[in-house]
DNA sequence: TTAAATAATGATATGTTATAACATTTACAG
DNA sequence: CTGTAAATGTTATAACATATCATTATTTAA
């Protein structure tokens, strides 16, 4: 894994060009799809634009909803099997303590990210740091516990609900 | 917060005496409430007891059905109380990944555990380390980010199964 | 010590999130 | 083409959680 301390998206003040964001996402994804041989059908890259439609964590039940509005009536294997894609992948990450899920804005790099979200506003921002991961795996290792997947999620105030108040 | 590093149970090959362990808690959360003019009540206790009847993480529902069997018909909303009043005590911890719950071990000292969860045995160690803590904050502060709560929960093979195969 | 206030519990219904199971259609390799 | 695997459709139900209102128990304070 690249060694990177990054932010995605760290709290932009809502001012950033979200469809350029959500273009760039599609075009990332379909072409790591491409590389990869893994088929971006139209059901899931829809899903994976509705994910993308803000940084707020989406339930899969608003996908639900969304997809049954423009498209008639749909069940919940539909979208759950789109979401269990996209997460394979990497395009997409699950919010387990929201039940929700956001876009993954470096999809290229495999990569446990730290999630940091808004009780205010509800914004989730996906951040990196290898200090972070070191200190974590240090302790796993010290304990003998071999790591498969971990889940770091933040709760709190964004700086941009903290300074408007 | 006490800055301490310790590990609540780590991987004790299932040979500790857990009975013990149950009664510390027991003792320990009636002391706390005591102290605290929470009502540690019957049905309260009682939940308390079938969540640490494991160091597995057990569901709202498992509790449930236990409850239902020696008590008579009991409703979701009566285990979802007790948990929420264990919760609030820092009696019980929620593991966000698994919609379940496992005792805490060291009630009395406000903290943010990290849980090492294993996918084969299905146990849940709570540990706690200092240099984990200060990446988080460390990275938290540099943006900005004002925390209530964090969850860190990380999933894999722990010792007794990775050695037992 | 009793009435009022507060906290806890009981009971019913329903909301929300997720998956099992099986049928059908689509993509694509041979 | 056509057989196979992958994806999707469809129905039903499992699993997790809360809203609401009625009732009972406990505490507080007059």
């Amino acid at each position: 894994m690249k060694n990177f301390d990054t932010v995605s998206l760290s709290f932009s003040g809502g001012s950033h060009d979200h469809k350029h964001c959500v273009k760039t996402a599609l075009n990332d994804a379909e072409a790591l799809c491409s590389a990869r041989g893994a088929r971006l059908t139209d059901a899931r890259k829809r899903v994976l634009e509705l994910v993308w439609e803000s940084h707020h964590p989406v339930g899969a039940y608003d996908v639900l909803s969304k997809l049954s509005q423009e498209s008639g009536k749909t069940a919940p294997p539909t979208v759950y099997r789109a979401l269990d894609f996209l997460l394979e992948q990497g395009l997409i990450h699950r919010i387990e303590s929201l039940n929700a899920y956001v876009g993954c804005s470096h999809p290229s790099e495999e990569h446990s990210g730290v999630f940091l979200i808004c009780n205010n506003c509800g914004c989730a921002a996906e951040v990196h740091d290898s200090t972070i991961d070191q200190a974590i795996l240090k302790k796993t290792d010290s304990l003998g516990f071999k790591t498969d997947q971990r889940m770091l999620e933040v709760r709190g105030t964004c700086p941009d609900c903290h300074s408007t108040q």
